[in-house]
DNA sequence: AGATTCGCCTAC
DNA sequence: TCAGGTAGGCGAATCT
C-alpha cells in the first residue's frame, strides 16, 4: 500500500497498454497455444485479491503465424546461505523471525560442494534456500547478510588469531544465530538467468504454451527445428554534420531513415534536408540481395519520426537491427524525438541506456550487428566498418561516400544520397539475416539469456552461463565471484602483478620462402634412421587411432610402408640437399581445449595435500591424482615487508583526503580496497625513494598442480559438449562443400548459392564458436570468475608450449622451422620427403594419412596420453573405471606454394 | 640521449 | 554488475 508500490502498480498498467499496442497482449485464457520465444525479461504482476506486487518474468512468443503474445510467468527469486554445521533449524527460525514480511519462505536444501574436503565420499553440504516475493526484498535481504558474514568473518579471525596466540580455546559466547551464518551464495545470479536456468527456458525454441489459473505451463517442444518467422526490421539513419565533426543530437537532425522489414525496403526522406523528392529506387547489390525500396518523403524532421514510429507501431516488429545502433542511431533518434516532445520509449517501447552504451526494449530485440562483428565475425580491427564487413562477410563493395559530402549531396545530389542510405539498410539488415540471426538463436537455445545478452556479453560471461547450468543440472552449487588476493607476498615483498607463463613463440628464419625456389637442407641422417626404426608403430597408430580401422583389414600395407621407406632412406643418405621445398604449416587442432579435455582440468581438480589427505580415496598407490607443471611469473614491489608494515601502520593513523581539498576523513574509514589502493600509492613512492625503482625484475618459478582425476566432471563435460557442437558445424560445412561442388558440376545457379552461402555460414559457426571454445580456457583467468584457477591456464600453457616444442626438435633434424607460434609450426620440409599416402581395406575403405602428420602424433600422444583418466560410472557404490585418453592431434595444412 | 612505459593492435 | 588469457611488435610519450 505505499507509495512506491501505487508507483510500480501505475508503471505495470502503463505497460501492458503499451504491450498490447505493439502486438504482445498478455496471454490469460483459453486453449493451449504454440509459441517460439523470441525473448524474455524481469518484470512483475500483482495479485488482485490481496493487491500484493511478486516478480516474474514476462516471456514474448511468436506464433506460426506471424503473430505474437506474452504470459508472465511466476518465479520466486532466491539465494543460498551457509551456516556453521548443525545450526541450520535455528538460523532458519532466526532469518524467518528477523525478516519477517520480507522473506517468502525457506528451505533445508543439500548442494554438492566441490570445495567441502572429501565430498567425493558422498558428503553434501546443507544450504537455507532463501526466497522472496520480489527481487527488491531479496536485495535488501541480501545486503543486510552480506554486512553480517563480513563480520562473522572477521570475527572468526580474531578468534582464531587468539587461539594461535594463546595456544588455548576462548570459550565461546552464548550462541547467537546471526553469527552462524558463514556464507552467502548464488545471490547475484540475475533473476531472469535464474528462472532460465531453473526452468530450462531458452529464447529461440518452441514451447506448448499454456494456463491454468494463474500457472503458465511450458512444455518444449523438440521436434520443431525451424525458427519462427519474426519480423525483422534493419534500420539506418543519415544525419546532417558540422565540417569535420561528429553528428551531435543536440543541433543536427536526420536526413533520411532507411529501413528494410522482412526484405522489403523503405526510405522517409526529410526534404527540409534533401533537394527535391525522391521516387521509389532499387539498389540490389547482388541477386541474392534484393532491395526495393518505397520512399516517403516529408516535410520535415518531425514529420519523419512520426512517420517511423507509426509505420513500426503498425509492423511491429520483434527484432530490430542495426550497424552501430547502440552507440549512434538510436541515441540520436531519441534526442531528436525528445527534442520535438516525443517520447520514443512510448512510441516504440525502446530506450536507450547511456552507462551500458545500449538501447533495449522489454519485449523486442534490438540486435546490434556491429556487436557480433566485434566478438564472433574474427575479422581484424581495421576491417570492422561496415563497408569492409560487407566486403568480407556479403562479397560485394558496397556504396560508399565521404561523410564530409554527404550533407552538400542531400541538397545537391539527392538520388546519390538516397541510393547511398539504403545501401547501408541493405548490408545490414543481409548480414543479419544471414550471419547474426541463426548465430545469435543458435546460441541463444543453449545460453540462459536473452538475445540482446547473448550479442552483447563477453565470451568469458556466456562460458559462465553455461558452465552455472551444468552446475545446476549436477545439483552443484556455484562458488562466489573470485575476488584477487590484494595482501600477497613472494620473496619476503609485496606482490605487484601475478600470472602465469603462456604461449610459446620463436620466430627462427626471416626471408622468402616460395615452393619453387630449390633451398638448402642440412638434414640428421639419425633422425631419418630413428623414422625409419619407428615406421612400423607410426603407420599402425595412423591406421589404429587415426583411422580406427583393423590394421589386418589393411591390403597394401608393405607397398605403403616401402614407399615411405624408400624416401627415408635417401634423404638419409643424402643428408645435404637443395631442392624445393614444402612449405607446411603443422599445427594442432583447437589445442587448448584439447588439453583441457586430455587431462580432465578444471578449476575445482586443482588440489593440494590438504585436499587429498582429507579424501577417501586417498590411499598408497593411488592413481587419482596427476601432477602437471606450470611456470609462475610474479613481480614485487623492491620494498621489503617490514617496510610495508611500517607504512601501512603510519598511514592508518592518518586523515586521507578524499574527493576535494576540503573533506578528508580518517583511513580506517574507508573501505578495504580503497585502504589498499591508497597503501600501494604510499609503497609506490617510498620505493622510488629508497630503492630508486619501483618493481623488481620479473621472477619466474616452475610450479607443480596437482589435478585430481576424480572430481566431479561438470567443467570438463561443459567443454566438451560445445567442442563437439563445433565438430557438428566443421561437418556440417564440409558436407556443404561437397553439396557446392556438386551443384557447379550442375551448373544449377540457385544451388550454387544456396550452397554457398551454407558454406559461410557453417564457417561463420564454426569460426564463432572456436572463440567460445578457446574462453573456457582464458575464463579460468577472467576477473571475478566463479571457477577461477591460475594453476590450471598455467598448465594448460606450459603444456601446449612443451608440445610446441617438442615438435620443433624433431622437425629441425628433418627439414627446416621458420616460425612457432603457441599451436603451430611454419616449416620448410625436403621436395622429396614423403607426405601423402592411402591405405586401402578389404572392405573397399580408403585411409589416407598424412606421414608428416602421423609422425608428429605419434609423439604427442607418447608424451601427453594421460592413463590417469577417470570415470564416474556408478555413483552410488563410487565405481571409477580408468582410461588412456589423448585428444591433442596436429593437423596439417600444405603445402603450401 | 637513451631507457622505459604506454597505447594500440595483432597472433594464437 | 563490466570484464576470456598471454606473447609480442611498433610508435609515441614519459622518465632518468
Amino acid at each position: 500500500g505505499s507509495s512506491a508500490a501505487k508507483e510500480q502498480r501505475i508503471r505495470l498498467g502503463a505497460e501492458e497498454l503499451l504491450e498490447g499496442r505493439l502486438g504482445f497482449a498478455p496471454y490469460t485464457q483459453g486453449d493451449r497455444r504454440l509459441g517460439w520465444l523470441l525473448t524474455f525479461s524481469p518484470s512483475s504482476w500483482e495479485d488482485e485479491d490481496t493487491g500484493k506486487i511478486y516478480s516474474c518474468v514476462d516471456l514474448y512468443f511468436v506464433s506460426q503465424d506471424g503473430s505474437t503474445f506474452k504470459v508472465k510467468y511466476k518465479f520466486p527469486p532466491y539465494f543460498y546461505a551457509a551456516t556453521k554445521e548443525k545450526t541450520e533449524l535455528e538460523v532458519e527460525a532466526y532469518l524467518r523471525r528477523r525478516y519477517e514480511g520480507e522473506i517468502a519462505d525457506i528451505e533445508i536444501i543439500e548442494k554438492e560442494d566441490l570445495d567441502l574436503k572429501n565430498h567425493l565420499s558422498g558428503l553434501k553440504r546443507k544450504y537455507l534456500k532463501i526466497q522472496f516475493d520480489t527481487v527488491q526484498q531479496l536485495m535488501r535481504v541480501r545486503s543486510d547478510l552480506m554486512h553480517v558474514v563480513e563480520k562473522n568473518e572477521e570475527e572468526r579471525d580474531a578468534v582464531d588469531a587468539f587461539e594461535s596466540i594463546y595456544g588455548v580455546k576462548r570459550v565461546e559466547r552464548p550462541q547467537d544465530y546471526i553469527n552462524c551464518i558463514i556464507d552467502l551464495r548464488e545471490y547475484d545470479v540475475p533473476y531472469h538467468v535464474r528462472f532460465a536456468i531453473d526452468n530450462d527456458v531458452r529464447s529461440g525454441q518452441w514451447y506448448n504454451v499454456g494456463v491454468s489459473g494463474s500457472d503458465v505451463l511450458l512444455q518444449r517442444r523438440e521436434d520443431l527445428l525451424q525458427r519462427a518467422e519474426v519480423h525483422v526490421c534493419a534500420f539506418d539513419i543519415e544525419t546532417t554534420k558540422l565540417p569535420l565533426k561528429f553528428p551531435d543530437a543536440e543541433y543536427d537532425s536526420v536526413m533520411m531513415i532507411s529501413y528494410m522489414i522482412d526484405g522489403q525496403g523503405y526510405l522517409i526522406i526529410n526534404r527540409e534536408c534533401v533537394g527535391e523528392d525522391i521516387e521509389d529506387l532499387e539498389y540490389t547489390p547482388k541477386p541474392e540481395f534484393e532491395g526495393h525500396f518505397r520512399v516517403k518523403n516529408v516535410a520535415d524532421e518531425v514529420g519523419l519520426l512520426k512517420a517511423w514510429f507509426s509505420h513500426m507501431q503498425e509492423v511491429k516488429p520483434g527484432i530490430y537491427v542495426t550497424y552501430n545502433g547502440d552507440f549512434f542511431d538510436w541515441p540520436f533518434l531519441e534526442k531528436r524525438a525528445a527534442h520535438h516532445g516525443i517520447k520514443m520509449n512510448e512510441e516504440i517501447g525502446f530506450q536507450c541506456d547511456s552507462n551500458q552504451g545500449e538501447c533495449r526494449a522489454k519485449f523486442s530485440c534490438h540486435l546490434d550487428c556491429f556487436a557480433w562483428v566485434k566478438r564472433d565475425s574474427y575479422l581484424p580491427q581495421g576491417s570492422q566498418g561496415l563497408k569492409a564487413v560487407t566486403k568480407a562477410k556479403l562479397g560485394y563493395d558496397p556504396l560508399e561516400v565521404n561523410p564530409e559530402d554527404m550533407v552538400r549531396f542531400a541538397m545537391e545530389q539527392p538520388q546519390t544520397m538516397a541510393s547511398y542510405s539504403v545501401s547501408d539498410a541493405v548490408a545490414t539488415y543481409y548480414l543479419y539475416m544471414t550471419y547474426v540471426h541463426p548465430f545469435i538463436f543458435s546460441l541463444a537455445t543453449i545460453i540462459p539469456m536473452s538475445p540482446d545478452e547473448v550479442l552483447r556479453k563477453g565470451s568469458g560471461t556466456l562460458c559462465e552461463m553455461l558452465l552455472m547450468v551444468q552446475a545446476f543440472q549436477a545439483n552443484i552449487i556455484c562458488p562466489n565471484k573470485h575476488q584477487a588476493d590484494l595482501e600477497k607476498f613472494y620473496n619476503n615483498r609485496l606482490v605487484e602483478s601475478e600470472t602465469y607463463i603462456g604461449g610459446h613463440v620463436e620466430c627462427l628464419e626471416t626471408g622468402v620462402f616460395r615452393s619453387d625456389l630449390p633451398t638448402k637442407f642440412q638434414l640428421e641422417p639419425s633422425a631419418f634412421e630413428q623414422l625409419i626404426e619407428n615406421l612400423d608403430r607410426d603407420l599402425q597408430y595412423a591406421i589404429a587411432v587415426e583411422g580406427k580401422l583393423d590394421i589386418d583389414s589393411v591390403t597394401n600395407y608393405d607397398e605403403v610402408k616401402d614407399a615411405i621407406k624408400q624416401k627415408l632412406v635417401s634423404l638419409r643418405d643424402h643428408p645435404t640437399r637443395e631442392e624445393c621445398p614444402l612449405i607446411y604449416h603443422l599445427d594442432v587442432a583447437a589445442m587448448y581445449p584439447n588439453i583441457i579435455l586430455t587431462n580432465r582440468l578444471q578449476p575445482p581438480s586443482i588440489v593440494t595435500d590438504v585436499d587429498c589427505t582429507a579424501c577417501d580415496f586417498n590411499r598408497p598407490g593411488k592413481n587419482c591424482l596427476r601432477t602437471l607443471e606450470w611456470v609462475w611469473r610474479g613481480e614485487t614491489y623492491t620494498a621489503k615487508k617490514s617496510d610495508y608494515h611500517h607504512i601501512k601502520r603510519q598511514i592508518e593513523s592518518e586523515m586521507i583526503q578524499t574527493g576535494g581539498v576540503t573533506s578528508s576523513k580518517p583511513f580506517l574509514d574507508l573501505s578495504k580496497p580503497e585502504h589498499l589502493l591508497k597503501l600501494k600509492d604510499r609503497l609506490k613512492k617510498y620505493c622510488q625513494k629508497a630503492y630508486k625503482r619501483v618493481v623488481d625484475k620479473p621472477i619466474t618459478e616452475v610450479r607443480e598442480a596437482g589435478i585430481c582425476m576424480r572430481e566431479n566432471s561438470f567443467y570438463v563435460d561443459t567443454v566438451r559438449s560445445f567442442r563437439d557442437r563445433r565438430y557438428e558445424y566443421k561437418g556440417l560445412n564440409k558436407t556443404w562443400k561437397g553439396k557446392l561442388s556438386e551443384a557447379k558440376a550442375s551448373g544449377n545457379s540457385i544451388k550454387i548459392q544456396e550452397a554457398q552461402d551454407m558454406v559461410v555460414l557453417y564457417d561463420s559457426l564454426q569460426l564463432a564458436h572456436k572463440c567460445i571454445l578457446n574462453s573456457f580456457y582464458g575464463y579460468v583467468m577472467r576477473k571475478g570468475a566463479r571457477w577461477y584457477s591460475m594453476e590450471m591456464a598455467g598448465v594448460v600453457t606450459y603444456t601446449g608450449a612443451k608440445i610446441i616444442q617438442n615438435a620443433r626438435l624433431l622437425v629441425d633434424k628433418i627439414g627446416r622451422p621458420l616460425e612457432l607460434d603457441t599451436d603451430g609450426i611454419w616449416c620448410v620440409l625436403p621436395g622429396s620427403f614423403p607426405e601423402n599416402f592411402t591405405f586401402k581395406t578389404k572392405a573397399e575403405k580408403k585411409l589416407t594419412i598424412s606421414y608428416p602428420c602421423v609422425m608428429l602424433n605419434v609423439d604427442v600422444a607418447r608424451t601427453n596420453t594421460n592413463d590417469q583418466y577417470q570415470t564416474l560410472k556408478d555413483p552410488v557404490s563410487k565405481l571409477y573405471t580408468t582410461n588412456s585418453e589423448c585428444s591433442i592431434e596436429f593437423e596439417v595444412d600444405g603445402p603450401y606454394k
